[in-house]
DNA sequence: GCATCAAGAATCGTATACACTTTCCGATAC
DNA sequence: GTATCGGAAAGTGTATACGATTCTTGATGC
């Protein structure tokens, strides 16, 4: 419906199929990730269960999945809707991540391996890479993939989880409210973090997390109505 | 399977059925969280379908809500058990409510109404009873929905949902390493809280929060082997 | 007597079928 | 011309059926 998940660039070629329903809600999280389902759009089970060559079931356990993440909103008897994060949601969100990514980007730095900064470099390479090639989609993605991986280097499962999920609403947060006038991406501050962390320096890499954080904050957009097409459909459609 | 979900003290007779996987999910959650399903127990599909009266397919989802909290462990092939938390998994839980709860308190603190301070009461009220009463599971439950109603006061959805989350663990965690030798619940520490919040002092509900916290974890025996029946029937049947 | 292996039963994974709800669209009344 | 009502179409909710995997159990060989 709309949105091309047909495309070669939305479905690698080289898989075959995912088939599961793992593997299914991690292609649409990509696809919500990367921007290319927009908010609000409505998936129909028969159309997406067509696309992996999947029955409904296996559709609906996705759904699911990705429900109890909040990038989709489940309807009874309507069906499965990109979510539309509000701007009080927004806040709630980034609120949560100042409780825990700090904190977390302490232990980080006092763990972290030279294969951890190792792969740490690569992320902001990558995703400096994305941005020269003006894809801001995969480069946003790569950023919050940046604060997932400090979670995973302080070793803590359940605090990694909370984190992922947070960052992964983050990202439709970022789709929905963000200025365009703030060109300059964060990837300074990604690099100065890098940096305490390589130095073991946890209070720097508390602080610089935590400030990070604030910034990110303050570039959205979180009084006027969201960005992107939806505002307009949703308020016509009443969703 | 060895449990009796079908007891009138399992299932209430006056509701006539959930019949929708949230409700099945909600009724298996409270026999887990009153531990009148043990730690590593198994649940098969048509057993639980047919106790609930309703098909597969509602119980699948059902399973597949309470996996996503940490409360069952799914098994491809093999089915649904009742989650055995680790000694390391404890501790991150209990550090990931470290990281939230007092922040929240101190939150909950500031904004608390007549008719929140009154529910806590109730609460506390409650807990007493059911210990009075002998019913120690039913207590637990009322405890850590005590640290639920003040994430709830606190009016930060998203942080309640993870804490939520965290102390529905807890309960697992508490019913495999509590020590039986501290037989004074810790009913002081949520007076004491209730105190604070009703006093609007921030400070004193963040400070009383984080000690009440490290003074549960402290409850806990992490070093040997869990406690209950699981230990051995999981050690010979190697789940 | 013990281990190994195979056939059967039990259980899970997925697809399909049917019932019910929602939505859409056209006809009718005002 | 507008609003309301009714029926058809589309889509979701649930149950059931069938194939695949795992577990059990009894027989066989060493």
């Amino acid at each position: 419906m709309s949105q091309d998940l047909t495309s070669p660039a939305a479905r690698d070629p080289d898989a075959p199929a995912p088939a599961t329903s793992e593997g299914v809600a991690t292609e649409l999280a990509l696809a919500i990730h990367e921007h290319r389902l927009a908010p609000g759009t409505k998936l129909s089970e028969d159309e997406v269960g067509e696309i992996f060559g999947v029955s409904r079931t296996v559709i609906r356990a996705a759904f699911q999945r990705l429900a109890h993440d909040h990038l989709l909103v489940l309807k009874r008897n309507r069906g499965a809707f990109v979510a539309q994060p509000t701007a009080r949601e927004a806040r709630e969100v980034f609120e949560a991540r100042a409780l825990l990514e700090p904190r977390t980007a302490r232990s980080a730095a006092e763990r972290a391996t030279p294969a951890d900064l190792a792969a740490l470099e690569r992320h902001i390479r990558d995703e400096h890479a994305a941005l020269d090639a003006g894809d801001t989609g995969r480069a946003l993605r790569l950023s919050g993939l940046f604060h997932v991986e400090i979670a995973r280097i302080a070793d803590q499962d359940t605090i990694c989880e909370f984190i992922t999920s947070l960052i992964s609403r983050s990202s439709l947060i970022i789709s929905l409210y963000w200025q365009r006038r703030t060109a300059i991406c964060e990837s300074h501050a990604h690099d100065a973090l890098l940096r305490a962390l390589a130095a073991r320096d946890g209070d720097q890499a508390e602080a610089l997390m935590k400030s990070h954080l604030i910034d990110l904050l303050s570039s959205l957009d979180l009084h006027g109505a969201p960005e992107g097409s939806p505002s307009l459909r949703a308020a016509l459609r009443r969703d």
